[in-house]
RNA sequence: GCGUCCGUAGCUCAAUCAGGUAGAGCAUCCGGCUUUUAACCGGGCGGUUGUGGGUUCGAUUCCCACCGGGCGCACCA
């Protein structure tokens, strides 16, 4: 790092055009043309080619990289320029021209530092290869790593046009509250925090589901969140702690309507992000142009293991098939969760989709609706889309009774020694108790779609932030955990284990 | 959480297998070069080898613990 003082810089600098813009107006004159016009632009010096009386400098913006062509004879503090070190921010104004090389290149008439940078920058060539400090420090990882640059950027047009896509089919968007008194909507352990005026523990929101169908009671008859979910879980590839969840409720839908609008929405964003439906992930391809393949759950282990299932099987018989499988059997699965086990062992790891799984069992689905046809099980589905699950969807359940009887049933599980259970949620029922209309309702995970658009193996690298722990040797702030000084609790950046 | 692999200069990597005072490229600094493309050429600076213990005459190298990370399994979206 350099010891030397920051040198006094503007506080506004006005550009007039940016490297895409250029590269689109006179990308393709000749070589040597000088178009006699001049451009403001302005990023950060990526390469520097000191020739002596010549310096070739490469300046990236968030558009692209062009090179800057300064001799000596008609660059304004040439030796100030050529002085330049790599990852400097400056502004640049100057005639387009293209050199007898042929490379789009500004000749500056004027330059201007916006910014020194006192840290060097990574090798120009290997950039950031440490996945610990690409994702600690990606305010430069996104300067030399173009695939994390163009995967994030991405990320944020595809939340663009899901909401306008979504608007235009006339849903709203709403925020509905984080901090949860019930951690319900899921089935996952929460984040605890504690609200010191009010005294209460209040658990972070692991779904955003139950408050978005109040809503619906309320007559809100279309509406979807976009935001940020907590669940208190382990770290992978394709989990972290916090993450983005789209869910949607359509009054007067049903399961089959949302199945088309997410086989539909998905091959527009496909289209859009990736110019095609028929997509590459990691080595094999995908082709996500609707409709796509609609499967009962028991059918497709019928199909994967050639077990011919029912819901109305004796749980003793189940549960023997289950463990034929490799299936760990507890005592309290029944033959919903039973089917549920034996699917996932089987069957669920064989698909590569896309495939929209249908009517899963009710006892493991405590807020989809009755299937209609089949007693036993729901009407709900989830998409397979490259091996991996998208989005949860189901025809509502919408009957308060019946929603009381599945939360109970949760508790007696959890009592009965599983872990992670819904919980009961006695306001939502007292909601469900004025009238849920029939409702088609979709979760999807936002992380997991934008790794399918982007090609990306890792949630981290469509996270801008991953939860990482912290970072020895530097300082990343102290705990505000306490609200008065209390030295036996403040002790660094400690999160407590329980609320106080 | 368990298993396994990794941590050497600001960045990218050598040296570790078979222990003998840590090297290179880039960046940075100095010098040269009027059309370069990761420019090039010459020189300089830069390391308590993640941290702490142990074995040894001697540890980047072997052993233990801890810290951080990758991958796999478990759990999920």
């Amino acid at each position: 790092m350099s010891d030397s003082p920051t040198p006094s810089v503007p506080y506004r600098f006005d550009v007039d055009s940016n490297v895409a813009a250029l590269q689109a107006a006179h990308g393709e004159i000749a070589d040597g043309h000088e178009t006699g016009q001049t451009a403001t632009i302005a990023g950060r010096l990526m390469l520097k080619r000191d020739q002596g009386k010549i310096v070739f400098g490469v300046v990236q913006d968030s558009t692209g990289r062009i090179q800057i062509f300064a001799p000596a004879k008609t660059t304004p503090d040439f030796e100030g320029f050529a002085g330049l070190n790599l990852g400097d921010w400056i502004g640049v104004t100057g005639e387009v021209i293209k050199t007898r090389r042929g490379e789009l290149s500004i000749r500056p008439s004027a330059w201007t530092l916006l910014a020194p940078t006192r840290r060097p920058f990574p090798d120009k060539w290997h950039g950031i290869t440490d996945p610990d400090t690409k994702y600690r420090q990606r305010y430069v990882d996104l300067w030399v790593s173009p695939e994390a640059n163009d995967a994030l950027r991405n990320r944020s047009r595809i939340l663009s046009l899901t909401r306008r896509w979504l608007e235009d089919r006339d849903f709203i968007e709403v925020e509905t509250p984080m901090f949860h008194h019930v951690a319900s909507g899921a089935m996952a352990r929460p984040f605890a925090t504690h609200h010191n005026a009010l005294d209460i523990d209040l658990f972070l929101r692991i779904a955003p589901e139950l408050y978005l169908k109040r809503l619906t009671v309320g007559g809100f008859e279309r509406v979807f969140e976009i935001g940020r979910v907590f669940r208190n879980e382990g770290i992978s590839t394709r989990h972290n702690p916090e993450f983005t969840m789209l869910e949607l409720y359509w009054a007067y839908a049903d399961y089959h309507d949302v199945m088309e609008l997410v086989e539909n929405l998905v091959s527009h964003l496909a289209m859009e992000i990736c110019g095609t439906t028929t997509i590459a992930y990691g080595d094999r391809e995908l082709d996500l142009s609707a409709p796509w393949r609609r499967a009962t759950m028991i059918d497709l282990i019928s199909e994967h293991t050639g077990l011919e299932l029912s819901i109305d099987m004796n749980r003793d018989e189940l549960a023997s098939l289950a463990r034929d499988q490799g299936v760990e059997v507890k005592d309290w699965y029944g033959p919903g969760k039973l089917i549920l086990e034996i699917y996932e062992k089987t069957t669920e790891s064989e698909l590569w989709g896309p495939v929209f799984v249908t009517d899963y069992p009710k006892e493991v689905s405590p807020l989809s609706r009755d299937h209609r046809e089949t007693p036993g099980l729901t009407e709900r589905f989830e998409a397979i889309v490259a091996g991996r699950e998208l989005c949860n969807a189901f025809s509502e359940l919408v009957d308060p009774d019946e929603q009381l009887a599945r939360f109970e049933e949760q508790e007696a599980e959890r009592a009965a020694g599983e872990a992670e259970v819904m919980g009961m949620d006695r306001d939502y029922v007292r909601a469900l108790e004025y009238g849920l209309p029939p409702t088609g309702g979709l979760g999807i995970g936002v992380d997991r779609l934008v790794m399918l658009l982007t090609d990306s193996s890792s949630i981290r690298d469509v996270v801008l932030f991953p939860t990482l722990r912290p970072e020895q040797g530097i300082e990343v702030g102290g705990s505000h955990l306490t609200d008065e000084a209390d030295p036996e609790d403040d002790a660094g950046a400690e999160v407590a284990e329980e609320p106080t």
